[in-house]
DNA sequence: TCCATCGTTCGGTATCGTCGAACAGCCACG
DNA sequence: CGTGGCTGTTCGACGATACCGAACGATGGA
C-alpha cells in the first residue's frame, strides 16, 4: 500500500538499499533512521541494518552530531565515473564545444531518465558571464527541447506511456495537455528540432535535436538554451541556430553509429 | 581470500551490491557477469541477481547490443544530490568565487575520502583559456596540497594510520618516503599551509589550507591550484598567493562553525 | 523532573538470497 | 559447415541470513 508492489526476482535488501539512498537524494537536507523507515514503511532496526551497510561503503554518512544521514563521498565518485563511461557524453565533448561558439549559446546534452532528462553534459555560454554547472541535473522531460526531441523518436510503446503519465507545469507556459502534447511531438518528428519556450524557467528557451545510435533509436538529444529574447527573436532569425543544432546533432549521431541516415522513417532527412 | 573478510553485522547482499558498484566505477568501459563475479569472487547466478535489482532501480545500466554492463543514470543524480547536501560546498561557493578574483587562479576545494581526495567545488582560472571540471575527480592525499593540508591536522590516529599506507608516485616529485612526508606534514602544520610542486601533474602548482568545523577537526581543504612558473615564482612573491589562501581557510572555517580561533594546538594561530 | 522521541541493540523465526548445474545463444575457430 | 568454448540467463533446493518487534540508554524539551 505504501510502496511499489516488489517485483518478483530482485533481491529484498538491496531493493531497499537503493530506495533509502534515492530517498536521501531527493529530500533536501539530512533524515533520521525513523523517518527513512516510516517513510519506505519498514521497521526501525532494518532500516539501521541497511543504513550501517551503505556507511561502511561510504555511499551515505552520518552526521557526528546529530546522529541523522546523508548521501557519502562514495556515491559522487560513482556519479562521476558515470559520466566517463558514459558514450554520448564523450561523444559530445567535441560537437558542443563546436556547437557553443559557432551559435554564442550555451549547450546542453541530456538522456532520458524516467519521466526527466539527465543533463550529461553542459558547455557555458561564452561569455564571461556567471553561470551554473547543470551536469546532473534533471528536468520533466515535457518541459524542455531536450526532453521533447528524445520523447518525438521514442519507438511506440515508450512514446506512449510517457505521455500517458501526469504532467506536472513548472511555468505558466508548461505544455500539460496531452493532446497538445501529441501534436507537438508529431511536428518535431516531422521537423527534427524541438523548442522550447519558457516552459520549464521563465524567461529561458531552448533548441533541441535528437542523436540516435546504430539501431535508429533515440539515445539522447543536444541543444542550445538561453535567455528567450537571444534564442527565439521576433523575426525568424532563428533559422541559423536551428540550422546548426541540427547539423550538430546529426553529425554526433553519426559519432554514436547511426549507420545509414533516415533510418527512422525520414525523420533525419528532409 | 580473495576479498576483504566480510565485517560482522554487515548486510551480505547490500555490501556485495556495493562493490559491484565500485568494480564497475574502477575499471574503465563495461563489464560482463562473469568478469565481475569473478573478480568479486562469487557464483555467476548471485552476480547476475544483485545485477538485476541494480538495474531495475537504474544504478545500472545494460548494453543491449552486447549485453555488458555500465553506471545507470540514477548514480549521476545521486551524487548531484550528494553536492547539493554537502555543508562544505555550499559554503565554500562564495568564498572560492572570492579567492579565485583575488589570485586571479583557479580555485579547488576538497574533502578526504579513504586515502583519496574528493573534489567537491571548482572555479576555473578567470581568464578564458578552455578548463575541464573536476568536481568528482579524485586525488593521492600525499601527491596534493589540499590533501596534504586536510592530514596535517587529522587526529592522531587516522593520521598515523594514512601515513602507514603505501604512497604510489603519480610524477617524478611525488615524495613516497613516510619520513620525509611526516616532516612536511609538521611543517604544515605549524605553518597552516601547504605546498604541493609538480607532484601530481607535471607542470601544476598548488596552495592549501584547511577548513575546520566547530569541532576544530579539519572536515576538508580549499586552495588555488595553477601552472608552476605562475604559482611559486622563482622570487617569494607567492607570499601574497599564500595569505590569500590563508584568510579565506580562516573566514570558510569560521562559516562552518569552528567556534574559538586556535581550537587546534595552536595551529591556525600564528 | 519527567515524558517523548531519538538511535541503537538483540535474538528467534521464517523468509530470502545463495549456490551450482544446466539452458540457449553467439562468435571464432577449425 | 560443424563445433567448441565462451557468453548471459534460468531454475530449484538448501540453509544461512536478513527481517521483525520489543527493549535499552541517551538526549532534549516542556
Amino acid at each position: 500500500m505504501t510502496g511499489p508492489a516488489p517485483r518478483k526476482g530482485m533481491i529484498q535488501s538491496v531493493e531497499r538499499a537503493s530506495r533509502i539512498l534515492k530517498v536521501l537524494g531527493t529530500g533536501t537536507s539530512r533524515m533520521g533512521v525513523t523517518e527513512i523507515a516510516d517513510r519506505l514503511g519498514l521497521a526501525k532496526g532494518t532500516a539501521y541494518g541497511l543504513l550501517r551497510t551503505l556507511e561502511a561503503q561510504e555511499l551515505v554518512e552520518q552526521d557526528p552530531e546529530t546522529d541523522k544521514y546523508r548521501l557519502g563521498p562514495a556515491m559522487l565518485q560513482l556519479g562521476n565515473a558515470f559520466l566517463d563511461n558514459h558514450e554520448l557524453r564523450a561523444r559530445s565533448l567535441l560537437w558542443a564545444d563546436s556547437l557553443a561558439s559557432r551559435t554564442g549559446d550555451a549547450v546542453r546534452v541530456g538522456v532520458l531518465h524516467g519521466t526527466n532528462v539527465l543533463i550529461v553534459h553542459h558547455v557555458f555560454r561564452p561569455d564571461n558571464s556567471v553561470q551554473i554547472l547543470e551536469v546532473g541535473a534533471s528536468i520533466p522531460w515535457h518541459a524542455c527541447a531536450l526532453g521533447k526531441a528524445i520523447v518525438a523518436f521514442l519507438p511506440e510503446p515508450s512514446r506512449r506511456a510517457l505521455l500517458g503519465l501526469e504532467l506536472a507545469p513548472l511555468t505558466g507556459r508548461t505544455v500539460t495537455d496531452p493532446a497538445v502534447l501529441e501534436e507537438v511531438l508529431v511536428a518535431v518528428a516531422a521537423e527534427g528540432t524541438a523548442l522550447e519556450d519558457e516552459e520549464a524557467i521563465v524567461g529561458e528557451a531552448e533548441i533541441a535535436a535528437p542523436v540516435f545510435d546504430d539501431r535508429g533509436h533515440s539515445v539522447g538529444a543536444i541543444g542550445v538554451v538561453g535567455p528567450v529574447e537571444r534564442l527565439l527573436p521576433e523575426g525568424r532569425q532563428a533559422a541559423a541556430v536551428i540550422a546548426a543544432v541540427r547539423d550538430t546533432s546529426r553529425g554526433l549521431s553519426r559519432d554514436m553509429g547511426a549507420g545509414r541516415v533516415g533510418a527512422r522513417s525520414g525523420a533525419t532527412r528532409r
